[in-house]
DNA sequence: TGACGGTTCCCCCTCACGGGGGAGACGGTC
DNA sequence: GACCGTCTCCCCCGTGAGGGGGAACCGTCA
């Protein structure tokens, strides 16, 4: 039989990729949709799916709300896929604290979001975001894995450091972390002090070469 | 005749949704789709769609940029609606500014999405607020790469980057090459504009993905 | 209770960066 | 000869980046 699947995210628009990458498969059956949260526990109960996709950011009630509520209710519950635009969301470390199995970035491509689907339905739980940068450093040469393990980034510069290596200015990465530009500053320079870098070019090459980000 | 509908976004879900959603017209057809901005104009060329759908907030080439470029590029442009995520993006004003048709809030319902391109396809402008979001690289994104093959960038272009890559400073770069700083700032400016980079640590970022450097 | 690390934000300051021009020298091609 | 691409260098100019301070709030932990 095949893996029901609930959609739960306040964007029509990623409603409609989830189903669409989804029912491409003949394994997975998406059950329903839900706008928002609050929708989700009785839906969860009429539905029974296998998983909820879930996003963490939404109005009235957010995942990781969500994500209780859902586990504290309903008896033999649906295992609970976070889904997030952001790595390093904040939101998304509260829901897998809630409950939630696993975590799928937006960006992922569909056979990514397929296997995740299919891991959590089997009952493996995906990799904590901790555990996929360790893992990315094993293949990174050890001189630049040390300076970044000696680094010791927080989970806040951790997030500055990834999204300036995707290219983001200050004030792109302020509006993406919901800060101000000053504090992106702040995190900035505790980067470039912490990596021995001078500007964030080279930050951005430490990251590469230590397999904190991965290209291609 | 259908309306052509070129989809760029990042994020593989969102194309998927638009696409998705435009399909079940039968007067629309999705011609084909771009991860980043930089790969806009060749499409354009090949495709000669009605319609752009193009989400701002990209790496590497963000839609402001995109627009600009294929109108000023492009003989007979399509039409450019902006996909956008939060009301209020200044992005998108921006985009506008540059010279878009109009633009779509990601939470639409998929019938103002339809109704969004019908319009825009007809000649009306749309600037009614509203907003999207997304963000994020695909991984292995090929945009990179076809950027940097269609960079062709000189020899000195090139040894630049190289250096650019390893975190030389411009006056670095200069000494290194035995030519002066003003030199390097026109090879800087050079590979900026061949691969659509905003700066220099884009244009590492690039050099990257696309393989042109490696990581050790 | 107090100390401490993490996060947030503010000030002032300097300067490298990158865009906008232009220009001369060289080598190929038509 | 005229033309074009490449490489070299120059000007002005605005702004984003980054350093050096300080400060407030919070949770943890001794």
């Amino acid at each position: 039989m095949p893996i029901t699947v609930l959609l739960v995210d306040d964007e029509p628009l990623v409603r409609a990729g989830l189903r669409a990458v989804l029912e491409a498969q003949p394994d997975i059956e998406v059950a329903g949709e839900a706008a928002d949260g609050a929708a989700v526990i009785p839906l969860v109960r009429q539905l029974r799916p296998d998983v909820v996709a879930m996003d963490v950011r939404m109005p009235l009630m957010d995942g990781i709300e969500a994500t209780r509520a859902v586990l504290r209710t309903v008896d033999d519950p649906p295992k609970i896929l976070v889904v997030t635009t952001f790595e390093n969301d904040e939101y998304v470390y509260e829901a897998l604290r809630a409950g939630a199995d696993g975590f799928l970035l937006k960006r992922a491509r569909p056979a990514e979001i397929v296997h995740a689907v299919r891991l959590v339905a089997e009952g493996e739980s995906l990799l904590f975001p901790a555990a996929v940068r360790s893992l990315a450093a094993e293949y990174g040469n050890s001189a630049a894995r040390t300076a970044m393990e000696r680094a010791a980034l927080t989970e806040r510069e951790a997030a500055v450091l990834r999204l300036m290596a995707r290219g983001l200015s200050n004030s792109e990465i302020a509006a993406q972390l919901f800060v101000g530009t000053e504090t992106v500053k702040t995190h900035v320079s505790a980067v470039l002090a912490k990596l021995g870098a001078r500007d964030r070019t080279q930050a951005v090459i430490a990251a590469y070469e230590s397999g904190f980000v991965a290209p291609a």
